[in-house]
DNA sequence: GATGAATGAGGTTTCATTCAT
DNA sequence: TATGAATGAAACCTCATTCAT
């Protein structure tokens, strides 16, 4: 998460201070994003949990929105590098989307607040008072992400896995994986009652809905039903345990 | 969409201009939310529009959420109608599930800020101010949806259209459904570059998406590809091409 | 200045408790204008001293600017009605512009806030920020009084008293008077230390330059110096004692 | 307009170059004073545009405000300096005063910003933040340009082109020039409408009142109307058309 | 029942100034 | 001597909600 990490060699003890308030400053707000959502978000309120000044949160972010843009460019460059070590697992290309999969599972999982960011920014209109280079940012990250998993879908078929109809890009199949992904999450995480309605293991049911639908797609299977199961929760002890 | 005419049969002229006014007042306020968000709603602008004086809203909503949660009622309410009717459009048990699919998208279509409204309300953190009734309301209201689209499945099952492995149960299909669904239209409305990354039509992509699910349920098939467009595109002309 | 008193003849007491609010606001401004220039007049501080909230000040002006603008009407308006008063005063229209000359005089001794008002605005950048309808009513009082002092030029040069020279428009001299009141008067009411540069009377001294330039532009003069003093300060008893 | 080069004779280079830094201070100031008011000088900006830190700004002056009055100084500076070359322009007592009141429209049309300099300080109550000395040199340049133009009005006394009534000093005609020059250039610079109100030509208004005044008083006048235009360009065109 | 003035907490933002490094 | 992060007061403004008429 500390991306600058590498930056920060050399610097004086002050200096890596400094550089670390932005990191301290979003960290607080990701919390009170997290328990209040955008309108729990406020610059008052993190100055007072900081005990910093305003007048200091204002020298690092120009207002609440290059906050909330902040986290989500955090947000959208952690689940890029997630998808991008799921996608070097080594197996079939059916194992590698699978990975993606459990990618994403475990992006939801270890860091909930940034799946939050995400869900906020996609809904607010904050997009006006945005720095253009910072949208930039998101919108590269998107297409880093699109990029990866449409990267495999295309192996996928070079390597004679999946076999799409004329007129089907591969780009369809990822966007297929992305809402069912999205849709499912969301659902999860914003009702309590699924239980109620019949779903008693959401992630039992997306997977297998997901992999339905690959299957539809006549993208080559593993051997066996469980053997999804085994594997992605094999990428997810092997590749993201200790986020 | 006045969906409680029925309701106000014998009630005096009074009783009924209260009742209208609290629909002019949903009315009013469905706007503002579309080109605002939630920030766009506020009890002052709502006044202003109406030409009622806010002390007036107030005795029909005892606050700002209660409104919002109204809106989702009539949301629910318009998006379980329209399932009702797509539920019993005559054919296979497949055709059906299509016509679901069709009501789901039209109800996007033809009520955007509907939508809208059940984004909002899922993201926020608006429920502990809301009256226990009112929450009572929704839900029920999401049950009746998962009831009848899980009716289509079980009576697929009971049909021998569908034959679900062992341990799956009917809800788990329809979930999958309802996340891909929400994950697609999510998308589609809140990134403005799916071009860019190679979705040139989301709509196409989610009505493949989910058919290869279902197919890959094992769910009996429509003869040809081309028959779930002509069949969707039918539904949505004769149900609810009036909305 | 309560130039509404006819207005609200007929009202409930809550209702000119209410017309009367506006005036307190622009009263408290008015106060905290005169010792704090334009940086001391602040929403909070008038809210303070009022022992209003905030919120209420507001209901009355959407904004600062609006105080402001509000004050120079008030300004303006007073201006024009004493230029008014003063340009009926019987006499020759030598006498008449020397009325006028007293009416200025009157209004910066009895109003001095007000004249500071005009300073203000005149100094600020704040047209932008303005209600187009409030610039309009300023641009009006302007108009009218220039036309009443006009209008004097122009009678004078009707009954002979006055003849102007080829391409000399009675407008122009009128600008000449207000010039050189409003130079003197701000040289006035900003410097402390006139007496060590040797002006001791600054108000001889401009009546004086101004009686020489009319004298110059030829205006028929009374008959002695001395009348014109005595005749100013009459005009000053007789119209603007109990101001 | 760098007027402190004499005295930089004799510095160490270090020396010079504070100097020079507080010089650029005030350039920088000076733009910003002129887009933006009062409100618009910045310490911030200041320091930004510059490229040099905050604390250095504050180590050439104490506060703000020490700032507005060395621009004061500047501003009284050149208008003293303009006013002493114009003084100096050989010709008739006459022509004399008429530089002087050319010299005062080059001052407003090669100095914009300085006039406006001079207008904020003298409406500011930023008085009592000021160190006692620097009030004082803004004293002295005032006295200085009072000196100036009455010592041309005692010239003219002294060589019978001005014979003043008992009781009037010199120092009062000059404050009638004064008067009419700063009203006229105040309402100048602050209003755009003067064309809708018939005054079309300010200039020419102002110097012809201004010239009537003299008139008045008595100041034996140049041959014809005319050539105090002439005159007063051509000191404009000899002295100061290289500001 | 309707009104809308009043409330006042809460929010964002700016900026002159200080001070440890 | 230069720096610029930190400060914190103070400004502007909004809005859900209450309550006397």
């Amino acid at each position: 998460m500390r991306q600058n990490t590498s930056i920060m060699v050399g610097l004086s003890r002050k200096q890596r201070e400094i550089q670390d308030r932005e990191a301290q400053i979003l960290e607080v707000a990701r919390g009170h994003l997290l328990d209040g959502g955008y309108l729990g978000l406020s610059m008052d309120r993190i100055a007072a949990q900081m005990e910093y000044s305003k007048g200091t949160i204002y020298q690092h972010f120009r207002n609440k929105e290059e906050i909330l843009i902040a986290l989500a460019n955090e947000a959208l460059h952690l689940r890029t590098t997630m998808f991008e070590r799921a996608s070097l697992f080594p197996g079939t290309s059916r194992e590698r989307v699978a990975a993606i999969g459990a990618a994403a599972e475990a992006f939801v999982e270890t860091a909930p607040h940034y799946f939050m960011v995400e869900q906020i920014v996609r809904a607010s209109s904050i997009w006006e008072k945005t720095s253009a280079e910072r949208q930039e940012v998101m919108r590269m990250c998107e297409r880093r992400c699109m990029a990866i998993v449409g990267g495999i879908a295309r192996d996928a078929v070079a390597h004679g896995d999946l076999s799409l109809p004329e007129g089907v890009r591969p780009e369809e199949v990822v966007f297929g994986m992305w809402s069912i992904y999205l849709g499912a999450q969301t659902i999860s995480s914003s009702s309590d009652t699924l239980g109620e309605i019949g779903i008693h293991s959401p992630l039992t049911a997306l997977r297998r809905g997901q992999n339905k639908m690959l299957d539809g797609y006549g993208w080559r299977p593993l051997s066996g039903e469980a053997d999804y199961d085994a594997h992605m929760d094999r990428v997810k002890q092997e590749l993201f345990s200790d986020a």
